[in-house]
DNA sequence: TTCGACTCTTGACATTTGTCAATGGGGCTA
DNA sequence: TAGCCCCATTGACAAATGTCAAGAGTCGAA
C-alpha cells in the first residue's frame, strides 16, 4: 500500500533510499467504508492522504444545506486545503462515498521531511502546483453562466464520476439544486437524441 | 526594485549569496500604464511577475462578455496559472489597471533555478501553496448563493479594492452583471443607514 | 466651454432558477 | 413478499437575476 505513495512521489522526483525509508516510517494506512467521515467540520486538517482506492467527497453546510466542494478519487491527494494550510479549524467535512483506502502523513511529519530533506520540497512544490491547477479548473465550472453549460463542463471534465456519485451531490457541486440539474439533464438528453 | 523580489523570497527561505545573485541576473523589471496588456489570450504565460507597485486584472471573454477572474495588487505574484502550469496557450488577458511595475522571471529561468538550487524549491513550494490557498478562497465567493452574500464577502475580503476598481469589473468577478451589483449596493447601503 | 465617451443607476419586463409538494422506482430488510 | 427509505423526476408557482433601454453625473480632449 505504502509503495503506491512512494511511486507517486518518485514520479515528482526520485527519492533517495534514506528519504524513502523515512516516508515509509511516517505513513499510516487508513480504511473507511461508505458514509464514514475522514474529516469533520471544526477539526484542523492535520494530515495529507493519498487515495489508494475509493472515492470521497468534501462538503460544507450553508444555511442547513449540504454543498459539495470537491470529489476526490484514486491518485488524488486529500486535504481540506484552507484548514491544512492555515492549520486552523475548517468548515469542511470529508466523507467516504465508497470503500476507501488512504495512505496518510501528518502535517508535522511532512514539515519535518521538508526540513530534513531539501529535495523533498521538489515533490511538495509539484504537488502544490498541481493542487493549485485543479483549484483553478474547479473555479471555471462555477463561472459558467447557465445550468446547462455547467452540466456540459462537468460531463467533459469528469466523465466517470457521473456513474459513481449521487446526482444531488453533483448538483450542489455545480452550484444549483437537485431539481434544476434534473431538468437540465432531461432537456439536454432529449436534444442529443 | 529587484530587491523587493529578493526580500519577498527571503521571507520564504533565506537565499544564499550565490542564489540571490543568480535571481538578480534573470529578473527583469517591466513597467505598464493603465490599459496596457501584460498577457493576451492565446499566449503562453511564460513568466511569473511580482507586483512592485500598481494593480492588474485578469479576465477572459465568454460569449462576447468580459469576465474578471482575479484582481492582483502590490506583493501579489502574477501568473495565468493554468497556462503557466501547462505551458499551453491560455484564454486569459491580464491588464494593468493603474501605473504598474513588475519584477519578472521567465518560466525557463525559474526551472533552471529549481534544478540548480534545490533550496529554491522551498520558496517555490511556499508560493504555490499560498497561490492554492488564494484560489480556494476565491472559489468560496462564487459558491455564495445570493448576490448580496457575494457582495458582503467581497467587502470583507477586499476592502481596499472597491476604491480602485470599476464596479462593472467587480460585478463580473462576483458572477453577476453590472445592474444586479448596482441594485444590491443601493439596497445594502440603505440598510446600513 | 462643449462635446463625447464612459460609468453608474434605475425602470420595465423576460428568463432562469429555486421552493414546495407529489409521485414513481429501486434496493434493502424484516 | 411487503414495507420502508432514499433517490430522481415532474408540476405549479415564487423569487432572483438578466436584458434592454434610458438618463444623470464625471472626466478629459478639442
Amino acid at each position: 500500500m505504502i509503495e503506491a505513495l512512494l511511486e507517486r512521489l518518485n514520479i515528482f522526483h526520485p527519492l533517495s533510499a534514506e528519504l524513502a525509508e523515512r516516508v515509509r516510517s511516517v505513513t499510516k494506512i487508513a480504511a473507511y467504508t461508505a458514509g464514514d467521515y475522514i474529516l469533520k467540520e471544526g477539526q484542523v486538517c492535520n494530515k495529507a492522504c493519498l487515495i489508494i482506492k475509493g472515492l470521497a467527497r468534501s462538503y460544507y453546510i450553508n444555511e442547513d444545506k449540504d454543498i459539495t466542494s470537491r470529489f476526490m478519487d484514486e491518485g488524488f491527494i486529500i486535504t481540506s486545503w484552507i484548514s491544512y494550510y492555515t492549520q486552523q479549524p475548517g468548515n469542511e467535512f470529508i466523507e467516504a462515498l465508497e470503500e476507501t483506502t488512504l495512505a496518510c502523513i501528518n502535517y508535522a511529519d511532512i514539515q519535518k521531511l521538508y526540513a530534513a530533506f531539501p529535495e523533498f520540497n521538489i515533490a511538495g512544490r509539484k504537488q502544490a502546483e498541481y493542487g493549485f491547477f485543479l483549484a483553478e479548473q474547479r473555479t471555471q465550472i462555477l463561472r459558467k453562466h447557465t445550468a446547462e453549460e455547467k452540466y456540459k463542463f462537468f460531463l467533459d471534465n469528469h466523465p466517470t464520476l457521473l456513474q459513481r456519485v449521487a446526482l444531488k451531490h453533483i448538483a450542489t457541486y455545480l452550484g444549483m439544486n437537485e431539481e434544476t440539474l434534473s431538468r437540465v439533464r432531461s432537456k439536454f438528453h432529449r436534444k442529443k437524441v
